[in-house]
DNA sequence: GGCCGCAAACTGATATATCAGATCTACCAA
DNA sequence: TTGGTAGATCTGATATATCAGTTTGCGGCC
């Protein structure tokens, strides 16, 4: 059941990576852009697959200008390799653009904080409230993953909504690509207890920010949004040793 | 002379832009692409220009395919509007775009500094030194516009090496268009004596946020950055009433 | 049996042809 | 005079054809 529940979920991310439109190719090109991208954080399309562009226009209804467009966008967001004239294929997740996708949200995201401690709506500040404390109920329970997962991508998003920098949010999603992979690795790794007391740290994360803003302490919500963030790119080295073949051959 | 100076300068940012290979649309069309752009960012295209794509094709002896590459990827950066089946032109300067990419630029350059001011590698110290020692040698000389320009982006640059994120900040520049169109406007309204008073401000900025980095003071490097960055956005207001036509009629 | 070289086949890049939507203009009607 | 509409024209989107570089597999040679 958890099983369809994350099928479902999956089925959806495609959606969620179309307001990321800061992408296209034209109104066609575009729907093949989301469907491959969506195919490939996904890891449906692991790393080093190969891209037909006859197969895939076949496949998706389009000729091959558009598909090429496709692909020439998500190679720029590094997804995909383009070797000129011999063939073009999925990106093996890259380490080192991983750390700059974290960087950039550290960054991001504290200035974010930073500004909201300084002054946040209160009508902005209650919201946020409302999604912790959805999230709290479901906390417990180690089924609604996806629910889960959806309220923490919400919080985020009112952060930067609520500074009134969604724009920025959305250039560095178009840039972590890799960063996807990585957690999408992470996703199906613990087991039921552990994932509730994952839930429960990141609700107290949450908890811990929002109380730095509504103190107005924007070093203390810094910090407890750098603790927060943290958590997720600790484990990469284990991931990297369990699936050696979806990583590039890069430095450490 | 200072004109020419200053030609010789406009003439060389498409070598500045060209570092940007984040952008490409296969090899041919990487030239039209850094062409086209920096023609834009210098204002050498006015917001509002009509881009026909077959005149264009022409003059710079590519076919279609590799010139709507480049507009593509130009419109992705927001320089250019493309109305479909219609026409494509120079985008207008857009106020909330300037205002992201000032936004970004802050988070991302201020976690630099913060992170410099725990541990920075002498070596890039006093690289940074350095070149805060060239500006300062030439600060006085109101003639020499282009050599410090060029300094001041080097010690920015190099902020981001020393850190090991030159990534981000390509991510960075490669949406700050607006940003640098903006910048382009205030190049060319101060006298000679305004331009040295400026000059050392950007230099006394410098230093503080070096002297905050080598005190291993995150907080005091960061605040420093911070007041050195927001010099350039303050007068868009005036620039905007200044240059009606140049930019976007959305709020503010 | 293994290595080198050549050629064929495949792939992406580029050019061109075709399609469809949008704008503009001229003409008609109110 | 003005508003609207039909058609011509222009533009970008899409599809297809051609070009050029890369890979691969076969055959000959060492």
């Amino acid at each position: 059941m958890s099983e369809s529940e994350r099928d479902k979920r999956a089925a959806d991310i495609p959606g969620a990576g179309a307001d990321l439109d800061l992408f296209e190719g034209g109104p066609t090109g575009r729907g093949v852009y989301a469907a491959l991208r969506a195919r490939i954080v996904r890891l449906d399309l692991p790393p080093g697959t190969p891209l037909m562009r006859a197969e895939l226009a076949e496949t998706h209804g389009v000729s091959l200008t558009p598909l090429r467009d496709a692909l020439q966008q998500l190679a720029k967001e590094g997804l995909v390799r383009i070797y000129p004239q011999s063939r073009t294929l999925v990106a093996p997740i890259d380490t080192a653009a991983i750390r700059e996708a974290q960087f950039m949200r550290i960054a991001l995201e504290t200035e974010v904080v930073r500004r909201l401690a300084q002054a946040i709506a209160p009508g902005d500040l209650e919201r946020l409230r409302g999604i912790v404390a959805r999230q709290a109920e479901i906390g417990d329970r180690p089924g609604d993953i996806a629910a889960f997962h959806e309220l923490d991508e919400a919080f985020h998003q009112t952060l930067f909504a609520a500074a009134g920098h969604v724009q920025s949010q959305r250039v560095m999603r178009s840039h972590g690509g890799h960063l996807e992979r990585l957690r999408r690795l992470h996703l199906d790794d613990t087991d039921a207890a552990g994932r509730v007391v994952n839930n429960k740290a990141v609700i107290g994360g949450h908890t811990e920010i929002l109380d730095g803003i509504a103190a107005g302490a924007p070093g203390r919500a810094m910090d407890a949004l750098r603790r927060h963030l943290n958590r997720t790119v600790d484990r990469m080295t284990e991931k990297r040793a369990a699936f050696p073949d979806y990583f590039a051959s890069g430095t450490q």
